[in-house]
DNA sequence: GATGAATGAGGCTTCATTCAT
DNA sequence: CATGAATGAAGCCTCATTCAT
C-alpha cells in the first residue's frame, strides 16, 4: 500500500484470513465507517469548505493522521461520499426500474422511492449530493457528472423501453435523454426546495411527489404523441 | 462611508452634480463594472474558491485595495454577481410572462428565451448561478434561495393565471408551486447538462428546449385534468 | 508650506491680514479644531489603533485628504492631542502652584484641581493621556515622556520650595523627584481606577481626592522628618 | 481539541502517561516556553503592535503555524504574558504580605521586593505589564484590570489588617482602597520612570524604593490619624 | 485648499498535509 | 496502525498614505 493510495476500503484478497487478521479487518472497516459518517454529517451541516479535517477527526474520535490513512485527502473524502450516495441511489431506483414492466409505473414508483426512501431518510446525503458537491473542485465535479449521467442513463433506458412497449416514438433521438435530464432536475430541485430550504416539509413530500409524478406522466405522454 | 459599506454603486442623490463629479461617477461605475466582469469570468472558469481576490484585481488591472473599495469582501462580490444575474433573468422571463395572455404560450416562450437569450449568451453567468453559488456560504445561499423563490413565484403566478383562463383547477393548493419548482429544476439541469458539462451543445439547445417545452405542456395539462 | 510639514496650527505672521484672509484663517482654525475633537473622541472611545483615519475624517465631516492637510500623519494627530492635553494640564496645575505660598496647600489644591477640573470634565483626555498614548510608538512615547517629566519637574519644584520654606531637607538629592514621580503615579492610577475603569464614580472623585491629598501630605512630611 | 482552543498548557489528566507520552509533554512545555519567551522579549523591545507573529515565530525558531498551535492568536499571546506576570507578581508580593505581622513592615518589604526582585530582574515584564498591555484591545484591558484589581485588593487587605492591629480607623470606608490604588500607582510610575525611561538607574532603584516606602508610611499614618 | 479614489505593503490566520515516534 | 505536533504556503483583508482633479 503506497503512501499515495490510501486504504479506502479493506482489500479483498483470496487467501483466508487468520482470526486476528479478521478482527483487524473488521476494526478497520468500522473505523472507515466512523470517519465516513462524521464527514457526512459535517459536510452536510457546515458545508465542505467550512469543515476542516481536524473537525472530521474530532467527530470520529480519531486523530487527523488516521483520517489520512483511510482517505487520501479531503477531496477524496468527498468523492467517496458522493460515490456512496450515488451507489445507494442507483440501487434504490434501479430496483424499481427493473421490477418495472415497461409501463409508466416504474418511473412513478422510482419517484416515490426517491422521496420516501432517500430524501426523507437521508437528508444529509441529499445536501451533500445536491449542494456540497457542486462547485468545489474539478475532480469532484467529474465524479458528480459521472453519477448524474449514470442515473440519467437509467431513466433514459426506462423511457426508451417504455416507448417500445407503447409502440410509439419520441420526436427526436435526443428526446429520451432530455426527458431523463428533466426528470432528474425536477426531482433535484423539488428535494432541494422542500427538504433543504424548508426543512420541515418532510411530511408533505409524499404528496408533492404525487404531483410531480403526474406532471412527468403528462410530459412523457405529450412527447410520445408529438 | 462607514467601514463596512464599500461603495458598490454610485449613489443617486438629488442634487445636481458638477461636470467633474459626473465624470468621476462615470469612472467609478466603469471601474465597478470592470471588477465585476473580471470576477464573473474567473469565478465561472476556475470556481469561486479557487479564485483569489488578487487574481480578480489583476484581471481588472486594479489593486487589491480597489477591489475592496467597491466590494465589501469576496462573498459580497459573489452576492452581487448572483443578484445581477437574478435581476437579468427575471427581467428576461418576466417580459415574456407579462406579454403572455394566460395561455401556455407565455411559458413556452419564457423557456425559449431562457435557453436562447440567457444560457447561450451568458454561459459564465449560468455557471455562477447554478454551480458556483451552491454550497459556498450561508449568506450566499440565502441570496440564492431568495432569487430562486422569486423566479418560482413568477412561474407559479403564470400557472395560476393559466388555470383560471382555462377554467380548471390543479389538484391541490400546492400544485402550481410544485410545477413551478419542477420547471425551474428542469431548465436548470438541462442547461447544466448540455451547456456546462457538454459545452459544445449550444447549437442544439434550441431544439432541446423545444422538447422540454412539450414536456412541460403535457405535464401541466395532465395536472389540470387530474 | 512643504508637503511634509502639514499645517497644524495657523501661522502667525506679522503682516496684517486682509478681511478674506482673516476669514480663511478662522475657517482653518475651526476645521483644525473639528478634526482634533473628532480624533480625541474616537481615540478615547475606541482606542488609537482601532480608529482609522477615515473614521476621524467621517466624524469631522471632512475628507481624508483634509485630515492629512492639517496633520502630517496619524501619529502626528496623537502627538498633538497629547501636547494639547499636557499644555492644559500644566496650565491648570501650574496656576495653583504659582498661587501657592510654599506651603503644602498648593500641592493639595493642585490635586483637587486635577480631579475636579481635569479628570471629571475631560474624561476623554484622561483616557488618551494615560491609556492610549502608552505603548503606541517610539515618537509618541518620547512626547509622553517629555510631558510627564515637565509635570514632574513642576511638582518637584514645588516640593523643593516647600522644603526651603519649612527649613528642612529631604533625605537625598533625589527625594523630591521621587515624591513628584510618586504623586504623579498616584493621581494617574486613581484617575484610571475610578474614572476609566469604573466610569460612574465621578461623583466620589472629590472625596477620593481628599484622601489622596491627606496621604501625600503625610508622605511628604515623613520624608522631611527623615 | 476544538478549533478555537489551542493547546497552551499541557493538560493534566489522571491517567498515567507512558514514557514517550511524557517526553512529548515535556517537549511541548518546552516549546511553549520558547515561544512565550520570544514574544516577551519582542513585545517588550519593539512593542506589541510593531511585533509580527512571524517575528515571534522566527525568534522562537518555529513556524508560524506552531505559534498558532500553542496560542489562539496574537492577543492570546499577550494575555498569557500578562497573566504570567501577574501571577509572578502576586506570588512575590503575597509572600511578603503573609509573612507580615500586621505592621507597616510587610508593606515596606513588599515594596523592596517589587523593585529588587521584579523590576530589576525582569525589565521586559515590567515593560509589558505597564506599557505594552495598555491601550491595546478590549480583551487585554479586561485582563489588565483584573490583575491590577487583585493586587490592589491584596494591598488593601494588608492595610485593613494594619488598621485593626493599630486599633485605628481610616477616615472612610474607601480609604484603604484609595491608598492601595495610590501605592500601586506610585510603584508603577517609579518603575516606569527610573527603569523604563531611564534604563541605567537600576543601581539606584533600591535607594529610590526606600524613599518611596518612607513616603508611603507617612501617608498611611497620616490617614490613620485623620 | 479640499476631495476621495487608488494604492499595496503587510499583518493575521487557517488548514491540508506530512512524518517521526 | 495510530498519533498529533509541526509545517508553511496561501488567502483575506486593513488602512495609512498619496495625488490627480
Amino acid at each position: 500500500m503506497t503512501k499515495k493510495a490510501a486504504v479506502r476500503k479493506p482489500q479483498y484478497t483470496d487467501k483466508p484470513l487468520s482470526k486476528s487478521a479478521l478482527r483487524r479487518q473488521r476494526e478497520r472497516e468500522k473505523r472507515y465507517q466512523t470517519i465516513f459518517k462524521a464527514a457526512e454529517k459535517l459536510f452536510a451541516r457546515q458545508g465542505f469548505h467550512k469543515t476542516s479535517m481536524e473537525q472530521v477527526a474530532d467527530r470520529a474520535a480519531v486523530s487527523v493522521g488516521t483520517v489520512y490513512f483511510y482517505f487520501k485527502n479531503k477531496e477524496d473524502l468527498l468523492v467517496h461520499l458522493i460515490d456512496a450516495i450515488g451507489y445507494q441511489l442507483r440501487n434504490l431506483l434501479g430496483k424499481e426500474f427493473t421490477r418495472s414492466d415497461g409501463s409508466l409505473d416504474g418511473l412513478a414508483r422510482a419517484g416515490q422511492v426517491f422521496f420516501d426512501e432517500f430524501c426523507t431518510k437521508h437528508p444529509e446525503r441529499l445536501a451533500i449530493f445536491f449542494r456540497e458537491s457542486a462547485g468545489q473542485s474539478e475532480a469532484v465535479e467529474v465524479h458528480r457528472k459521472k453519477l448524474f449521467n449514470k442515473i440519467i442513463t437509467d431513466v433514459e433506458a426506462a423511457l426508451i423501453k417504455l416507448q417500445q412497449t407503447a409502440g410509439r416514438r419520441f420526436p427526436s433521438r435526443l428526446s429520451a435523454e432530455i426527458m431523463a435530464v428533466s426528470i432528474m432536475g425536477m426531482y433535484e430541485r423539488i428535494a432541494y426546495h422542500y427538504l433543504i430550504w424548508q426543512d420541515n416539509r418532510a411530511a408533505d413530500i409524499s404528496a408533492i411527489g404525487q404531483d410531480a409524478v403526474t406532471f412527468i406522466v403528462g410530459g412523457v405522454k405529450n412527447l410520445m404523441k408529438a
